[in-house]
DNA sequence: AACCCGGAAGTCCG
DNA sequence: CCGGACTTCCGGGT
């Protein structure tokens, strides 16, 4: 079932593993360079898995073939193609269509099964979540989101969005790696 | 080391 | 021009 996304070019996605994976490749060849988490997230294409993938399977040493090998599998798992269809809010004051807020974007993720890798439910009915793929998730967030700027959005700025939540009563801390949780509306 | 927290100031957009 | 919703930067905590 080949669909078409005419208003998203669907080698962007593509060509975006591509460099990355060229640069990684370049970042590794050089021992002055290491392979670092840090480098890694520099590349902007993949997160704390995929590092942990690489340190696990090259037992300590990183070859440019053990890279090879998962950043294929990476790129098998980054099947998830972009609709931003499914990104369309349909304001309940002005009846208007909108992107959606972070917190219903966080909402929508949970509630769409082709994202599972991305994000689970902990204990649904507490509202506690967990964020599997911190880097794509904030990825998928600077497509979806309304306000449009500038530099790269990582987890960090993500996260700080998604605390301000605190703040507004919308959320509740759990103090926990990658975890946050929707303060139930039940009195 | 890599998150988590939240203050302060800046930006985007309705 | 204002204000809500983030975004950016960051020092401090776990």
């Amino acid at each position: 079932m080949a669909e078409k996304y005419d208003d998203n070019d669907p080698h962007d996605d593509e060509n975006a593993m591509l460099t990355a994976y060229e640069e990684l490749r370049t970042t590794l060849k050089t021992p002055e360079n290491p392979l670092t988490e840090a480098n890694l997230l520099k590349s902007g294409n993949f997160d704390i898995d995929d590092y942990t993938n690489i340190t696990h399977s090259s037992s300590g040493t990183s070859s440019i073939a053990d890279i090879d090998n998962i950043l294929r599998l990476s790129e098998n798992s980054h099947e998830v193609l972009f609709d931003h269809h499914e990104w369309e809010i349909c304001d309940p004051s002005s009846n208007r269509k909108r992107p959606p807020r972070q917190s219903e974007f966080l909402q929508l993720l949970l509630e769409n099964s082709r994202y599972s890798s991305y994000v689970s439910w902990v204990d649904k009915s507490q509202g506690l979540f967990r964020i599997l793929r911190p880097e794509r998730v904030a990825d998928l967030w600077r497509k979806v989101k309304c306000r449009q700027t500038q530099g790269k959005m990582s987890y960090e700025t993500f996260a700080r969005g998604v605390r301000y939540y605190y703040g507004t009563g919308l959320m509740i801390k759990t103090n926990k790696k990658y975890t946050f949780c929707f303060k139930q509306s039940t009195q």
